[in-house]
DNA sequence: ATATTATGAACGATCGTTCGTTCAATATGA
DNA sequence: TCATATTGAACGAACGATCGTTCATAATAT
């Protein structure tokens, strides 16, 4: 995909409709517009959450779906493709209120799944009782996704990176014995 | 700024002519073109960091330093202008090298004054024995932008959402008793 | 034969940049 | 001191390229 290369705004109509193999006025049979591809893009972003969201939804102890999500997601995060995307869905999100809204969509996926398995933590004495499980779960997400950008940019590896930002997230939410 | 309202790309050479009161061929007398006023603005981000290193390089102890860096970074991260702008930047250092050399100088000199204060902080058994400072100072100015980020997109001020993540940070770096 | 899909030339707008020109301020020579 | 030469900042018209989009036409399927 050629947002990833070139950024949403640099690329134009007409490499879009290249790489998709489909002619410049034919691309406009299927979409409205080049807004409407990144929309497209935005949404099908949805569907790779759904691997993380069966993780979160599994009902052994929290600490175990916590450790096993974060392992996860930064292997997703690990592609830096991924982080870049998300970056500049991020950036679109900024000054186009519908684009907005599916990243939001996107994010309260995962972060209410996650909220739960918070709840459940805290009732369980597994994790420290955080003031506001739902921003607890955001914190979580957000530390993962800068942990991947700055390895992107440094061109450190997730694997060597990964590990601190689990210590950061686990020490802040495990309850210690 | 017109960056802010419209990003870099959609920012027109004649718009940061304009604003600036400047004409569009003079312009051309003092940038080399349009990158340049890209790099001269991410330059003079680098000052903006001043005030917070301030805070930093004070010797009371860690905990201490920490807090009150948490509250003026948050603060200043408050005004969504800063956000933005520290995104903008962002997504062009994905593809532009000197960008990039320019956003990782400006947020070493953040997370190196950090990681005297966390090692400080470690030494002095205020602060847990984190597996590695510099790392977890990474990790605190990430946590606080992503913070700012979700502020900005939810249009939820950051003072509703600072205090969770001072304790998500706090709990996850301070030695607890 | 009719409906649907695919095509790329063409459009007007705007992009980043260049360039010839103007002009007030300064330096030089008398 | 006055006249002349030199400088470089400021300007905006103009350039070629590319932008997103439209549309008349051609191909294909029903």
């Amino acid at each position: 995909m050629c947002f990833l290369e070139r950024g949403y705004h640099q690329t134009g109509v007409r490499d879009i409709a290249t790489r998709a193999g489909v002619s410049l006025g034919n691309l406009y049979n299927h979409f409205r517009g080049k807004h409407d591809v990144l929309v497209e893009i935005a949404m099908l972003e949805r569907r790779e959450m759904e691997p993380f969201l069966k993780i979160l939804n599994s009902n052994t102890p929290a600490p175990k779906v916590l450790k096993k999500f974060i392992r996860a997601y930064a292997k997703y995060l690990a592609a830096p493709e991924n982080v870049i995307l998300t970056l500049e869905i991020s950036s679109e999100a900024v000054r186009q209120p519908d684009i907005a809204r599916l990243f939001v969509e996107n994010r309260s996926s995962l972060t209410d799944a996650l909220e739960t398995v918070v709840r459940r933590g805290i009732t369980d004495g597994d994790l420290r009782a955080v003031p506001d499980p739902l921003q607890a779960s955001q914190l979580v997400i957000e530390v993962l996704e800068g942990s991947a950008y700055r390895s992107v940019l440094s061109e450190i590896p997730m694997t060597r990176v990964i590990g601190c930002t689990e210590d950061f997230i686990l020490n802040s939410l495990l309850m210690r014995q």
